[in-house]
DNA sequence: AGCTATTCATAAGT
DNA sequence: TACTTATGAATAGCT
């Protein structure tokens, strides 16, 4: 999708490989997005940078998802391929108010409410030091959050207004399916009553610790 | 990038949304694959559909990257954001050494090793059922096998000739690093070893167990 | 880090 | 259901 077409080989020019991870994720985590918002989908993407640095996205969050995926994996009696003895991850996050206000449909008002976000996004460089052995930085973005500092967010913000929209009937959507699968509304819930503003929809980027 | 532009919000027609999504997903997953390719980056991506079907995209594997992921999240006192009292999972695959060999600048660590997952690649029908709970059917597609069955995979064989090239070159240029990440090389070393044919870098489908 | 020329992805249509 | 086409998006090469 460029000037030129290029061969979907490793890039190993350090700078080119740099600025083409960089963008191509960019890219990969707004396809990401998209494809939430459209489908209503649950979606978390982990990625390990050349430089070893770790860009997570996730809707809701990367930990809900991956959750939901290993305690499926586990409660699955898989007994076609069972070597995936995975532990469920429990107290995932701490915080969340699991019981939730499910009553009705009134739930979308719950994001609007106190959408308020004080935000954690601290944005620190992008550096992708390869070889070098990582950088110490670390950077957490706020999904909504993100392009606007990353990108500008002028134009962006538009689509930022129907992401939250979504959401919303997201949300929706799900209450109305009569309450079933109750652990995947109140992650939603939760989400909704104590992160935003924090680190809901998550889509950060931070490298190894040490 | 269609015949017209589309908002970004919930579609609520189920069969433009089934239609949709799956396209889409498919998409992801090759810009997944493409980032991969070019930068050697390790990628999982974990989507539930709207059907709950579970659409797993892993390169080398998910499993292996989750790991990391929760490796590194463990072990990283994140003084930052403490909120993520995520346990590591432990035993995940059995396997995984966690003291890693982080001598350098090989942080990575933890999973690897030997990463030879035993095949599971049994190809079922994509039904995404919706409202109806999701369905009973299992899907598991191989990485460069599932376009053969979903999209006749007779052009698009040519794509992933370059992209074995590709992952060819990929671990050569890994080993051309003084061995450094010995376990990253090591899970494609494996993966070339024992998986091509089977399940290494993974692209499955599944749904619900239950 | 911004700018276009191109290629890519995909919404509709068939 | 899958293929084709017109068009909007993503991005390679430059600056």
């Amino acid at each position: 999708m460029g000037k030129r077409k290029i061969d979907i080989k490793k890039i190993n020019n350090k700078n080119y490989l740099k600025a083409t991870f960089s963008k191509r994720r960019k890219g990969l985590f707004r396809k990401a997005t998209d494809l939430c918002c459209l489908s209503g989908a649950q979606i978390a993407i982990i990625t390990f940078s050349p430089g070893n640095k770790a860009f997570i996205f996730g809707q809701p969050s990367a930990e809900t998802v991956i959750d939901r995926f290993l305690g499926e994996q586990a409660s699955c009696t898989t007994a076609d391929h069972d070597d995936e003895g995975i532990g469920p991850v429990e107290g995932e996050d701490g915080h969340e108010d699991l019981e939730a206000n499910h009553d009705e449909e009134d739930i979308g008002s719950v994001d609007a409410e106190d959408s308020h976000e004080d935000s954690e996004a601290h944005q620190e460089e992008e550096k992708e030091d390869e070889a070098g052995g990582g950088g110490d930085g670390e950077k957490v973005s706020v999904w909504w959050d993100e392009p606007i500092d990353e990108n500008l967010g002028l134009h962006e913000l538009k689509k930022y207004k129907g992401l939250l929209e979504c959401l919303k009937e997201n949300v929706a959507s799900k209450l109305d399916e009569r309450n079933k699968r109750e652990f995947y509304t109140k992650d939603y819930l939760a989400m909704l009553n104590s992160e935003i503003g924090s680190t809901s929809t998550t889509c950060q980027e931070r490298d190894l610790c040490d």
